[in-house]
DNA sequence: CTGAAAGCGCTAACAC
DNA sequence: GTGTTAGCGCTTTCAG
């Protein structure tokens, strides 16, 4: 399959009677550089004629650039957050001019990593997790080859630097604090097995719960795995059993949202006049189900975007900014 | 940012004491080319030691190709169904080293649309349309172009060749043939408003119902619109004035499922006992709500796989595949 | 202000 | 069997 026009910039300069240099010049507005109008007006009109457009390849190897960045994801990530995100690296690459690689996080070892061979034989120019695991082992690695990476995730991974998340903690605090206002006597939680000590949320919620004036009580934890279905069963078991039985329930994640109004639904529980339900995270499923779901919504795309910029300035000035946090919104809607 | 070990095919051929060239054959196993066992070890060896990677870029640029293929959505694309095709797309194009370019399908005019700016300064060798609309006067320029190019979608787009689509139609009548054997006696249609003729799944709900004796009742279908408390109404509102009242309903697409049944939970009736539910396609989320939704399962994996088997095969070949359908699978949870 | 020429890392004739 | 060499399309000194 050949390729249609494939006109170069030497053939512009041809048309244009000018040097291959000048078209570059021009094209790439490069300081220092003055050209004369009539000679750049020349030029641009046989890239009109001949619709040009600079083979990027080939720019990208004389700078030595692919202008390309890795975002790499787990496996069967998490539809709830990951498209967003996506589109607001997309776009915050897109202003420079750089492309987005999808890359999954799947390897043996480290060194045949496929983010690491992309970035080996040059088709990435640094890498964004988004929302994927990575391991203390990941992130020395890759310091050590100084290859450039961004990490957007709900919470600090513990690196301190080029790092993007989300200030979402600290409305648990103010979570409760609506709960309690509306007269709510006992606060279930529901969420993950934390998978590390960087993951917060169960901690600042019992601490929320003290400063309000709540007991911590044990039996209105669940921490529930995977298994929709086991989760399912633990969620309704402490609806049932529990003493006393909670009228309010902070999710910790999306997917403990849904499965908590599953498990009320299934018990027939009103919500909210029997239990106020709060998720933390965002999805647009949570308009889809009755009620709709009030949760702390992430602010996926601006997390995106600045991901996006972080990367192109490490990549550019070899610059490591800070953590950045951004804000997410505590979203009232009617489940709570 | 300088690039780490930077170690070219010279490096190895130095190193190894042959030539490039050598190493280049070795690499790509050119046909035709033998090569002495103990000099191709000298270079392995070589090239172990020196840690190479081949650089892409610059082999793109020999080849006259980007080794990547723009994948292009909507934005705001249904996460039902995206990321899993995508994973599809990706390990196909994987399995030939070629790589994901995620664009979106937005423009003014079709000549500066992303995808085709993207091909035309070679940073993609082809496009798979993934579930985003795609006009005829699209196709007729990318023809005109001769861009290769995929569509992968729910119906066919009527393009007919390198096309990926699914038999899910053939399964409505599955469902209507399964809601009767429940004595199912009024069947009720909730889906968006058809936006092509291609779109076939009202007509063939129709011809279903005919097919099994059942008359086709206007005031049983919904046609919604993509604001989800509009659709909300209009099927609480078809529910509570129909009259027969339906004791089924076909929702012919996720976000039409979902709404369903929260429609039911609004008004209270009981799924699956007041009335049976099934949805056309795919999502992770029928299992989060109670109960677990019914569906015709779309091969999303399948489907992106085989779409960039079918785009490579353009490119290598100019192949033009034919339509390819693939099977999907009527699957029975709780709400049938 | 503009042009000539070198070279990025690789592949593919064509030699030997 | 393996080496020599000529570019792919672009940017960028360095001359003029």
């Amino acid at each position: 399959m050949k390729r249609k026009g494939s006109v170069s910039s030497k053939d512009v300069a041809r048309e244009a009677g000018v040097s291959q240099a000048t078209v570059s010049y021009i094209l790439n507005d490069v300081k220092g550089v003055k050209i004369r109008p009539e000679t750049r007006q020349a030029v641009l009109d046989a890239i009109k004629k001949l619709n040009y457009h600079p083979n990027q390849i080939a720019r990208g190897m004389k700078l030595k650039r692919a202008m390309s960045i890795g975002i790499v994801t787990d496996r069967n990530v998490t539809n709830f957050y990951f498209m967003k995100v996506l589109e607001g690296i997309r776009d915050g690459l897109q202003e420079r001019n750089y492309s987005v690689n999808l890359l999954y996080n799947k390897y043996d070892s480290i060194e045949d990593a496929e983010f690491i061979k992309y970035y080996n034989s040059n088709r990435i120019d640094g890498i964004i997790f988004a929302f994927a695991s990575v391991s203390d082992e990941e992130m020395e690695y890759m310091d050590s080859m100084s290859i450039p990476y961004v990490i957007v995730s709900t919470h600090p991974s513990g690196r301190g630097i080029g790092e993007v998340c989300t200030d979402h903690l600290n409305h648990i605090q103010n979570v409760v604090s609506y709960f309690k206002s509306k007269g709510v006597k006992n606060i279930a939680y529901a969420g993950p097995v934390p998978r590390s000590a960087k993951d917060r949320r169960l901690d600042v919620f019992k601490d929320a719960l003290v400063s309000h004036g709540y007991d911590v009580k044990d039996e209105l934890i669940v921490l529930g795995t995977f298994d929709n279905n086991e989760v399912c069963k633990a969620i309704t078991s402490m609806l049932e059993n529990s003493d006393p039985k909670p009228d309010a329930v902070l999710a910790a994640s999306p997917r403990f949202g849904m499965l908590t109004v599953k498990s009320c639904h299934m018990l027939n529980i009103k919500i909210p006049h029997d239990i106020r339900i709060v998720a933390v995270g965002s999805s647009k499923f949570f308009d889809l189900i009755h009620p709709p779901l009030s949760s702390i919504e992430l602010p996926l795309y601006d997390m995106g975007f600045k991901a996006a910029e972080m990367i192109l300035k490490n990549i550019d000035e070899g610059a490591v900014e800070e953590l950045s946090v951004l804000a997410s919104e505590f979203i009232i809607r009617e489940s709570s």
